[in-house]
DNA sequence: GCAAGGTC
């Protein structure tokens, strides 16, 4: 057999390979993070690739070569990658001080990009690796911060080589034949994309200087507790608060209203049967007397319908970050942050896929039979998994989100609970049973409707049998209540209750904010990303903004809650109502409340500027709608940075102006 | 001492 290619053993050797290509293209191929480098290369390489390592320990510089098709052709290829951003963006060291010049001169202060600290071996490699190319190809993320990053990495390379041509791989996941489809179907990157988040980045930079200093130095003049404490503004951390304060309000203002209903009880073949009344309830305590005189006086109801049909609780969509986080949270007894973590090092490992994505629906092509397979070892559910393998399988379902940068959450390879920690364990698990329920059947059953007259009133009773458990039998988290199997009735009998009761209630507030609540507001009102939602949630806690308390139990009330839904809430998706967190087994529920000094934040800025209060998450949203607009091409990063700086000097002013306001605000929430 | 966004 000949062997056309082979590693080169000794320098030499590869000396003389090389010649042989003297005129071939030389391309630079730079990821967003090392393991989308170390994917590529591999699938690029077909397996024949050196490795080097470089000045900085987590990348490594991978050669090999490779035909691109037109108009590269076959070519020397290293592929290495960045650590996300290179750059940071900062004012002069004339800005540094907070006593001079005032705060809001940083609106128009000039603003450098210059090469993180952290990031400079990074840099470093990439401008010498582009002094040997002929070509930079961009392989980072493609979303819009990938666009940026992929502009950061140009301006590295072409400080080592001027004349580089640059193109960029357009793939959402790290299939070996969707990378290949990419490596031939170059494009260009895209400016205005660049723009958008150029724009993010210096507002972020300007707008959370400048408040934070005007906020902490102005406050810290009434003395006391004021004297030392840091009261930073972010665009993400103080919508954040207000969500906080927002539902604490809701609480304390309301208003219980007491109501009345009927409750009409049956016992038939040894079954309690709770028919609900169809008017759920009134507030008008004279009319359901009558109402019930009328069902005791008629003495026997009448059935009117009787309806069996088959019903189905849908397995869960495939997994996102919020949706981890959140679940994280309600049945992991863990914040968002610790997952986050978790699974980070999950990732890191290998075990799991890439933890941050918004992506909730999977990639027809991927061979999700063959990542079911490897869970077939586990003693906890391995024989759930091989029921999958020989024959259980379903495609999950398509959710309507796709990031066109990640997958959803799965996982990877097989962990052995022994090499993973508690925490690890726990997300792990949670992923696992999680990939395998989105892999299986939805759970089935048939569901029982019987609607009774009694006096003038109607009354139903709904009763579910469970036929089949199917994904429910590993998704330990989900449960179908209510799964009363209903006695025997006919259309057209009367029967005499056995009980029919009037009941009496009153409304009862909507909880405190659980950090499912918090994170599920942010995802619906786009403040922060996946990846960052659970460090504002954390940095309001180290300003201590807001608290967390073990909710206490309320008793005395009602079983009725009324609103429940913070300000702006529309739901975050795939969020469901009733599952709540005080609903679940776990025990120590934890409420976000927040302290005298939160309120007193978002309260004094509602008070100073009444129609562009900074506490309120409408101005993060018109970010997003500006940032949106540059990509689209509506308007420029020169009129965003226009009309945004103007508009929040505008509010400085003010805030400027009704100081006195904040003070006054200051000190009668005083922590 | 300050932001938010990547990633390790």
């Amino acid at each position: 057999m000949i062997r056309l290619f082979h590693r080169p053993r000794h320098a030499s050797e590869a000396r003389r390979a090389l010649s042989r290509f003297a005129s071939t293209m030389r391309v630079l191929c730079v990821a967003e993070k090392p393991s989308i480098a170390k994917a590529v290369a591999s699938h690029l390489s077909g397996g024949e690739v050196q490795t080097h390592n470089t000045p900085e320990k987590y990348i490594k510089n991978y050669v090999f070569d490779y035909d691109f098709g037109r108009p590269w052709g076959k070519c020397q290829v290293t592929m290495t990658s960045v650590l996300g951003h290179i750059t940071s963006a900062e004012f002069p060291p004339e800005y540094k001080k907070w006593e001079y010049p005032p705060p809001d001169r940083l609106f128009d202060a000039p603003v450098n990009v210059v090469v993180a600290a952290d990031k400079k071996k990074v840099a470093e490699n990439i401008e010498k690796q582009a002094r040997h190319a002929n070509a930079l190809c961009i392989w980072t993320d493609c979303d819009r911060e990938g666009e940026h990053i992929g502009y950061e990495i140009c301006e590295a390379a072409k400080k080592g080589n001027r004349t580089l041509e640059i193109k960029r791989a357009k793939f959402s996941n790290i299939e070996r034949a969707h990378i290949i489809n990419a490596s031939k179907n170059l494009i260009n990157l895209d400016p205005k994309q660049v723009n958008a988040v150029a724009s993010r980045i210096e507002l972020d930079l300007r707008i959370g200087y400048a408040f934070t200093r005007f906020l902490t130095t102005n406050l810290r003049s009434l003395g006391g507790p004021f004297q030392n404490l840091l009261l930073s503004y972010g665009s993400c951390q103080f919508p954040t608060l207000g969500f906080v304060v927002d539902r604490y309000f809701r609480v304390r203002n309301f208003k219980p209203e007491p109501f009345w209903a009927i409750k009409v009880m049956h016992k038939r073949e040894g079954i309690d049967v709770h028919f609900s009344w169809a008017r759920h309830r009134l507030f008008d305590r004279a009319a359901v007397i009558v109402l019930y005189e009328r069902c005791l006086a008629a003495k026997k109801a009448k059935v009117t319908k009787v309806q069996e049909k088959p019903t189905k609780k849908w397995k869960p969509l495939p997994l996102t970050t919020v949706e981890l986080q959140k679940m994280a949270t309600i049945f992991l007894h863990m914040t968002g942050q610790q997952a986050m973590e978790a699974a980070e090092a999950l990732y890191n490992k290998g075990f799991i896929s890439y933890p941050r994505t918004e992506t909730d629906r999977f990639d027809p092509g991927m061979n999700l039979r063959a990542l079911v397979q490897k869970q077939t070892q586990s003693h906890a559910w391995g024989t759930f998994a091989q029921n999958l393998v020989d024959g259980g399988f379903q495609q999950p379902r398509q959710g309507r989100n796709d990031d066109k940068a990640h997958p959803p959450i799965h996982p990877v390879t097989f962990a052995a609970p022994s090499v993973l920690n508690e925490q690890e364990k726990k997300i792990y698990e949670f992923v696992v049973r999680r990939f395998l329920a989105c892999c299986s059947e939805d759970a089935k059953g048939v569901a029982t409707d019987v609607d009774i007259i009694y006096g003038e009133e109607s009354f139903y009773a709904h009763g579910v049998v469970v036929l089949e458990r199917n994904y429910l039998e590993v998704y330990v988290y989900d449960k179908w209540t209510g799964s009363v199997q209903l006695p025997k009735f006919t259309v057209g009998e009367t029967f005499e209750p056995t009980e029919a009761l009037m009941t009496e209630g009153k409304t009862a507030p909507p909880n405190y904010l659980t950090e499912a609540d918090l994170i599920a507001l942010m995802d619906a009102n786009g403040i922060g990303t996946d990846a960052t939602m659970a460090e504002h949630i954390q940095k309001i806690q180290e300003r201590d903004y807001v608290r967390t308390v073990p909710r206490t139990s309320r008793p005395d009330e009602a079983d009725d809650v009324e609103g429940g839904r913070g300000r702006g809430d529309r739901g975050g998706r795939g969020g469901r109502r009733g599952r709540g967190a005080a609903t679940n087994a776990r025990g120590g529920v934890m409420d976000f409340i927040p302290t005298q000094l939160g309120v007193a934040l978002i309260e004094g800025f509602d008070r100073m500027n009444f129609e562009t209060s900074l506490g309120k998450p409408f101005l993060r949203k018109e970010m997003e709608l500006k940032m949106k607009a540059i990509c689209e091409g509506r308007t420029t990063k020169e009129v965003v940075l226009d009309e945004s700086i103007q508009q929040y000097r505008h509010v400085y002013m003010q805030s400027q102006q009704k100081l006195s306001v904040l003070k006054a605000v200051g000190v009668l929430f005083w922590p």
